[in-house]
RNA sequence: GGUAGGUUACCCAAGUGGCCAACGGGGGCAGACUGUAAAUCUGCUGGCUAUGCCUUCGAUGGUUCGAAUCCAUCACCUACCA
């Protein structure tokens, strides 16, 4: 199958210039590359959808280049954003760079002779470069007036509140010139990305073409957005990392299990490598019977696995089976150590829980299931909250040794969902 | 530079001297139902050593027994004029 045939049957293609004769040169391997700017220490699901088209090119033989945006991301890209954002100090964007670049390559193969993935920093070809070279050799291909009719450019000069600095406003010239510095010294011919990209892409195409005179191409993936209209990866608690230190494995595989079933048959064709065949049957037996959520577990199993690799996914899973398979009344002690660690834990001392105890608000707050005491309390006679699976909804509680199970732990929960394991020390 | 209007909790937004920790909506959290869904219904949504106390209505100062509400100054935003 061709990538392209591919792509589309996933629903992977949101736009893509001249299809024909992209369709010819891609019948034949390609170099293509796509650009990841280190806005924060760590990816998010949201760039996994960019990412994971890279690793399905190069499964089909193509030339992936993977771009750490040292030089772009030290600007900001104002595609898709409403307002001027913050620049990065040299130090943050540095410990971004490298920890990104360490997320990329885990997901692309660089070991392969046919096709190594390569992983490049757009600053190294930036750096050199005079600002008066940059406006003679470059500035110079761009009319201002187009520039401003691009959408990410004219959502801002529209909107008289927030403005665009000059800065922000140069960033497609920078983006332009990867997509022309990487055709020249590395024959890369595709530029793919979010369909927010699209100005940047094309812009990119035309300087190509301007300076040496070749035809590049660019295809853009869909942004991707959940049925119920919320923003696919935010949660309450924020983004869903691909670091582990910033999202646990059991959250990682907790996130993908919350998908919405109206998604994730869609999900699974964008985040998975599953084949038309094996997701069709899950299709089906998810059409049948949504109950068990055979598709939801396959989806999260296979994406979790994806990032943090099977060991810590197997890890993840056993977790959740416990967690969510029953009681907790005669659990075994090695059992239940297998959720800690997976499960947020805190640890809090023997002494306070001795005698009286420990309020059961205060203990909340510790755990950080709560923002305050007074709203644990709200939360407790509302009847959220559970210690060691048994509802309590007495605010005046005390938590005190006799509820440690196995002498050492506390299972506290609010809500349905949200653990916490308290460990006695 | 001139004139008019605005700035309220996570967001939108009401409130124009005491009944205001502040209407309503959104969002969020929790409960029921369920499948760790969706839809629906219900409760909560500033903090605390808690029948009370403290902090909060752009900032600072003032008037008053009492201010989100009145006055002054400052900052920012919007519209019209120049």
């Amino acid at each position: 199958m061709s990538i392209i045939a591919e792509l589309n049957w996933r629903g992977l293609v949101a736009d893509c210039t001249d299809a024909a004769e992209l369709e010819k040169k891609i019948a034949a391997p390609i170099t293509l590359y796509c650009g990841f700017d280190p806005t924060a220490d760590s990816l998010h699901v949201g760039n996994l959808v960019p990412l994971l088209a890279l690793r399905r090119f190069q499964l089909l033989g193509h030339h992936p280049i993977a771009v750490a945006g040292g030089a772009t991301g030290s600007i900001g890209d104002p595609s898709g954003k409403t307002a001027e954002r913050q620049l990065l100090t040299r130090e943050i964007l540095e410990h971004n760079i490298a920890c990104v670049k360490t997320q990329l390559a885990k997901l692309l193969d660089f070991e392969t002779k046919q096709n190594p993935a390569r992983l490049v920093d757009n600053a190294s070809w930036t750096q050199g470069i005079s600002f008066l070279d940059f406006l003679r050799d470059i500035g110079k291909h761009f009319s201002v007036n187009q520039m401003v009719a691009k959408e990410s450019v004219r959502a801002r000069m529209e909107d008289r509140e927030v403005g665009i600095s000059y800065t922000e406003f140069s960033y497609m010239l920078l983006q332009a010139f990867d997509f022309m510095v990487l055709c020249r010294d590395a024959n890369c011919e595709l530029q793919i990305g979010g369909s927010d990209q699209w100005g940047n892409i094309t812009a990119g195409i035309e300087l190509t073409r301007k300076k040496t005179g070749r035809q590049v191409f660019g295809l853009t993936l869909p942004l991707i957005t959940n049925t119920d209209g919320s923003k696919f990866g935010k949660t309450a608690a924020g983004a869903i990392w691909l670091d582990p230190r910033r999202t646990s494995v059991y959250k990682f595989y907790q996130f993908w299990i919350n998908t919405d079933d109206r998604d994730v048959i869609r999900y699974l064709k964008y985040f998975t490598f599953l084949s038309a065949a094996e997701i069709g049957a899950l299709e089906k037996s998810h059409a049948e019977n949504p109950g068990p959520r055979i598709a939801h577990k396959a989806l999260a199993q296979a994406a979790t696995d994806l990032i943090h690799g099977p060991g810590a996914t197997a890890e993840a899973v056993r977790a959740s089976e416990i967690l969510f398979g029953g009681g907790l009344q005669d659990i075994a002690e090695n059992t239940f150590n297998e959720i800690i660690g997976e499960v947020p834990t805190r640890e809090i001392e023997q002494s306070k829980l001795a005698g009286a105890g420990l309020p059961l608000a205060e203990l909340l707050v510790h755990a950080g299931l709560c923002p305050s005491k007074g709203q644990a309390r709200k939360d407790i006679e509302g009847g959220g909250v559970n210690i060691n699976n048994v509802r309590e909804a007495g605010a005046a509680r005390a938590v005190t040794a006799a509820d440690l199970l196995f002498g050492r732990h506390i299972l506290l929960r609010k809500g349905k969902k949200n653990y916490v394991v308290i460990t006695a020390k």
